[in-house]
DNA sequence: TTCTTTTTGAGACGGGTTATCAATTTCAAC
DNA sequence: GTTGAAATTGATAACCCGTCTCAAAAAGAA
């Protein structure tokens, strides 16, 4: 009854095939991840204290790293920290990034997207996710 | 009498700006970086350890990270470690990487190039360098 | 219920990067 | 060239994020 039907099969399928178990954590991390479109693991842990003040942080890393593994998430390195992107989220946003002040603008452009897609199907591909980021200068740091 | 003298003129130009200084150093540490496409500090360490066995770790992060800002180089987090490009070489390309094998596809494309561009100026970002990863399964590993 | 296997939570640990600080170097003004 | 204020260096401690460890708890098949 849950909203996430269709991820939670997934994950299910994939805990089935590699003998791993479903449990209450994994249920809850799931259904917290998928209501947004990216995360880190400590923003993770501060938003679930209250649900649960015992859920240990490398719970999280473990259960986030899963879901990478069963395509899910989606790990991405920002700066120092690990940002996991919700994969099932159409609307996916690309990201510009100032190389001086760290500032980040998400953007989606829709022909760029149509553009990889021929790129991977003319080498044999059928793509799953991207990542495209643009570093530069912001209009601020030009100077 | 460096080959690397337009650079070298780009870092004395940042360095005077902002009452910094020259040093034996910093020189030493720029001609090593522009001999490369990209490289992470640790490497560098032990590169430069033959010419200068005392120059130090901390050192080489303080000034790869001052090529940064002075718009020599760009830092990219790759896993675990830092990855410093050489803006000034051009020759970039992409990648398609299938998740089931790992293998990796390299390509280049114009019109996403040039859609970039657009995006970027219309938020007023110059780009230096982009990453574009496709992630998906190639043909052998789609079944 | 029983038993095996996996998972969890708490904290120790590890690798990469940054901060600290006394000693040294730069460089502008004499 | 000397001098002296200000920046830099090198060694290492501290830091942060993420992973590992391991005993206790939970899952799930029989």
């Amino acid at each position: 009854m849950s909203k996430h039907a269709k991820e939670m099969g997934i994950l299910k399928e994939h805990l089935g095939k590699h003998q791993l178990k479903f449990t209450r954590q994994r249920e809850l991390i799931l259904d917290a991840f998928l209501k947004q479109e990216h995360i880190t693991a400590e923003e993770m842990y501060h938003q679930l204290a209250r649900k649960d003040p015992h859920l240990g942080l490398a719970t999280i890393y473990r259960t986030l790293n899963l879901f990478c593994e069963a395509g899910l998430a989606q790990a991405r390195h920002f700066g120092t920290q690990t940002q996991y992107d919700n994969v099932s989220h159409k609307g996916h946003h690309d990201h510009l990034i100032c190389t001086a002040c760290g500032k980040i603008v998400e953007f989606e452009n829709c022909d760029i997207e149509r553009l990889q897609e021929e790129v991977a199907s003319r080498n044999g591909f059928t793509i799953q996710t991207h990542r495209l980021e643009l570093y530069g200068l912001c209009s601020r740091c030009r100077h």
